[in-house]
DNA sequence: ACCCAATATAGTCAAATTGACTATATTGGG
DNA sequence: CCCAATATAGTCAATTTGACTATATTGGGT
């Protein structure tokens, strides 16, 4: 038996991956009106699940991890947004490691692949205001909080930090004082284990810690670079 | 002819003002499952409108205000927070200042009134939920955007902007420092009029000045107090 | 006319933070 | 064993904070 699903309410997901620089997911829609374009992967919400649990469903099908940041952002219900049907969407954040996923493209789409912030092509419906409006809001939400090691592996380097930052903010910073700013808030633990295969100095190894974290939120107010 | 609703897509405003303390605006249903009960007021979001207009078209029915803060928080979706049927709602912020509102409790309502924060009676559905969700997203916003003056008359004191944050922070504030603070940020102008009829010296008045907070907020990341 | 309570507004100072740097420490590879 | 490349540490003036103290203006009461 089909489950029943609600026609005029979907969900679609900004899935942010950072690998080099900050990438997007996108799937290639296998028929429909679409046909053929790449699109921001989403799904209808069904009669007996919360929109977080068809937001997760959908991510899980996708990528199958289940450990992940997952954020609604906004919802989007102008008119005629979706052709030939009032469809109002609920747009959700998702952040993922890349090294952790495993690509399935679904029912619906016939492929699914990263695209790095400045090649995503054009996208239909109005999945480019979705886009644009979910990097703004990851934007100011990553000085409030510490979402972004969500996209790095659960050990990683100064560096890393500080690249995902730079890309993420879309600026340049200074690494010392970056480093600084970042060992004087105390988030960070070094593991003891240094990175591997660099063909240079190796850097320690950090982990997260989200008690200290919480702890520097009560005190001050923002991580703010 | 009656104008054609989704019936299962509804708008929940949490309507912010300020006068000596935070309050909300709540509603008290004129019949249906909860009558009687006071509520958030909202309303199902109609055929061909857009979900920001469903909420102006509510916010302006109640209030007769146009020029108002009026943002998108968060869409509510679990599949029984509504008896009977699968009801999504979309909730709102809004603030306004209270001297320019003119209660009209419409249709659904045989009566509004505000209520401080602290007087909340138990509300129906999730609206309490939806409440404290929207008091939070509130409170981070005040720290980023100068959303605040939207809840102060044109030209206010010094004095009524302390505390305004005081009462949104939840916390006391140091007077001479946020004077301190504000002043340098020179998002304020001085009117040059004085408030009238306090029973000791007199305050300066002042307006918000957007254009400095934009060029403020191209410099620096927050108002972060 | 003058004092006073109440609030507006200004100023002080040590401590912490920032921004823009320069300097040193470790690597693998040639 | 030196070198290029990067990690990590340190310096210093300028600014910002937090916790205060001090002064300036009011209307109202006596």
């Amino acid at each position: 038996m089909e489950k029943e699903i609600l026609e005029d309410l979907s969900i679609d997901c900004v899935i942010f991956g950072f690998k080099e620089t900050m990438q997007v997911l996108l799937v290639r829609h296998k028929d429909g009106i679409s046909k053929g374009k790449w699109a921001l992967p989403g799904g209808f919400v069904l009669q007996e699940e919360s929109l977080d649990e068809a937001a997760y469903r959908i991510l899980y099908s996708l990528t199958g991890i289940q450990d992940l940041f997952l954020e609604q952002t906004k919802a989007f219900g102008n008119v005629n947004r979706f052709p030939g049907k009032r469809v109002v969407t609920i747009a959700y954040n998702a952040l993922i490691r890349v090294e952790e996923v495993n690509l399935r493209a679904g029912f619906t789409a016939d492929n699914v692949k990263w695209v790095p912030f400045h090649e995503v092509p054009s996208l239909p419906y109005d999945h480019e205001e979705i886009l644009s409006d979910s990097q703004s809001l990851l934007r100011s939400k990553i000085r409030q909080e510490p979402v972004g090691f969500s996209l790095l592996p659960k050990e990683f380097t100064l560096h890393q930090l500080y690249s995902l930052y730079e890309a993420l903010l879309g600026r340049k910073l200074d690494k010392p004082n970056f480093r600084r700013k970042i060992s004087r808030s105390n988030i960070l633990v070094p593991t003891g284990k240094m990175e591997e295969g660099a063909g240079y100095r190796a850097a320690q190894l950090y982990r997260f810690d989200p008690d200290a974290f919480q702890a520097l939120k009560e005190k001050k107010s923002v991580l703010d670079f």
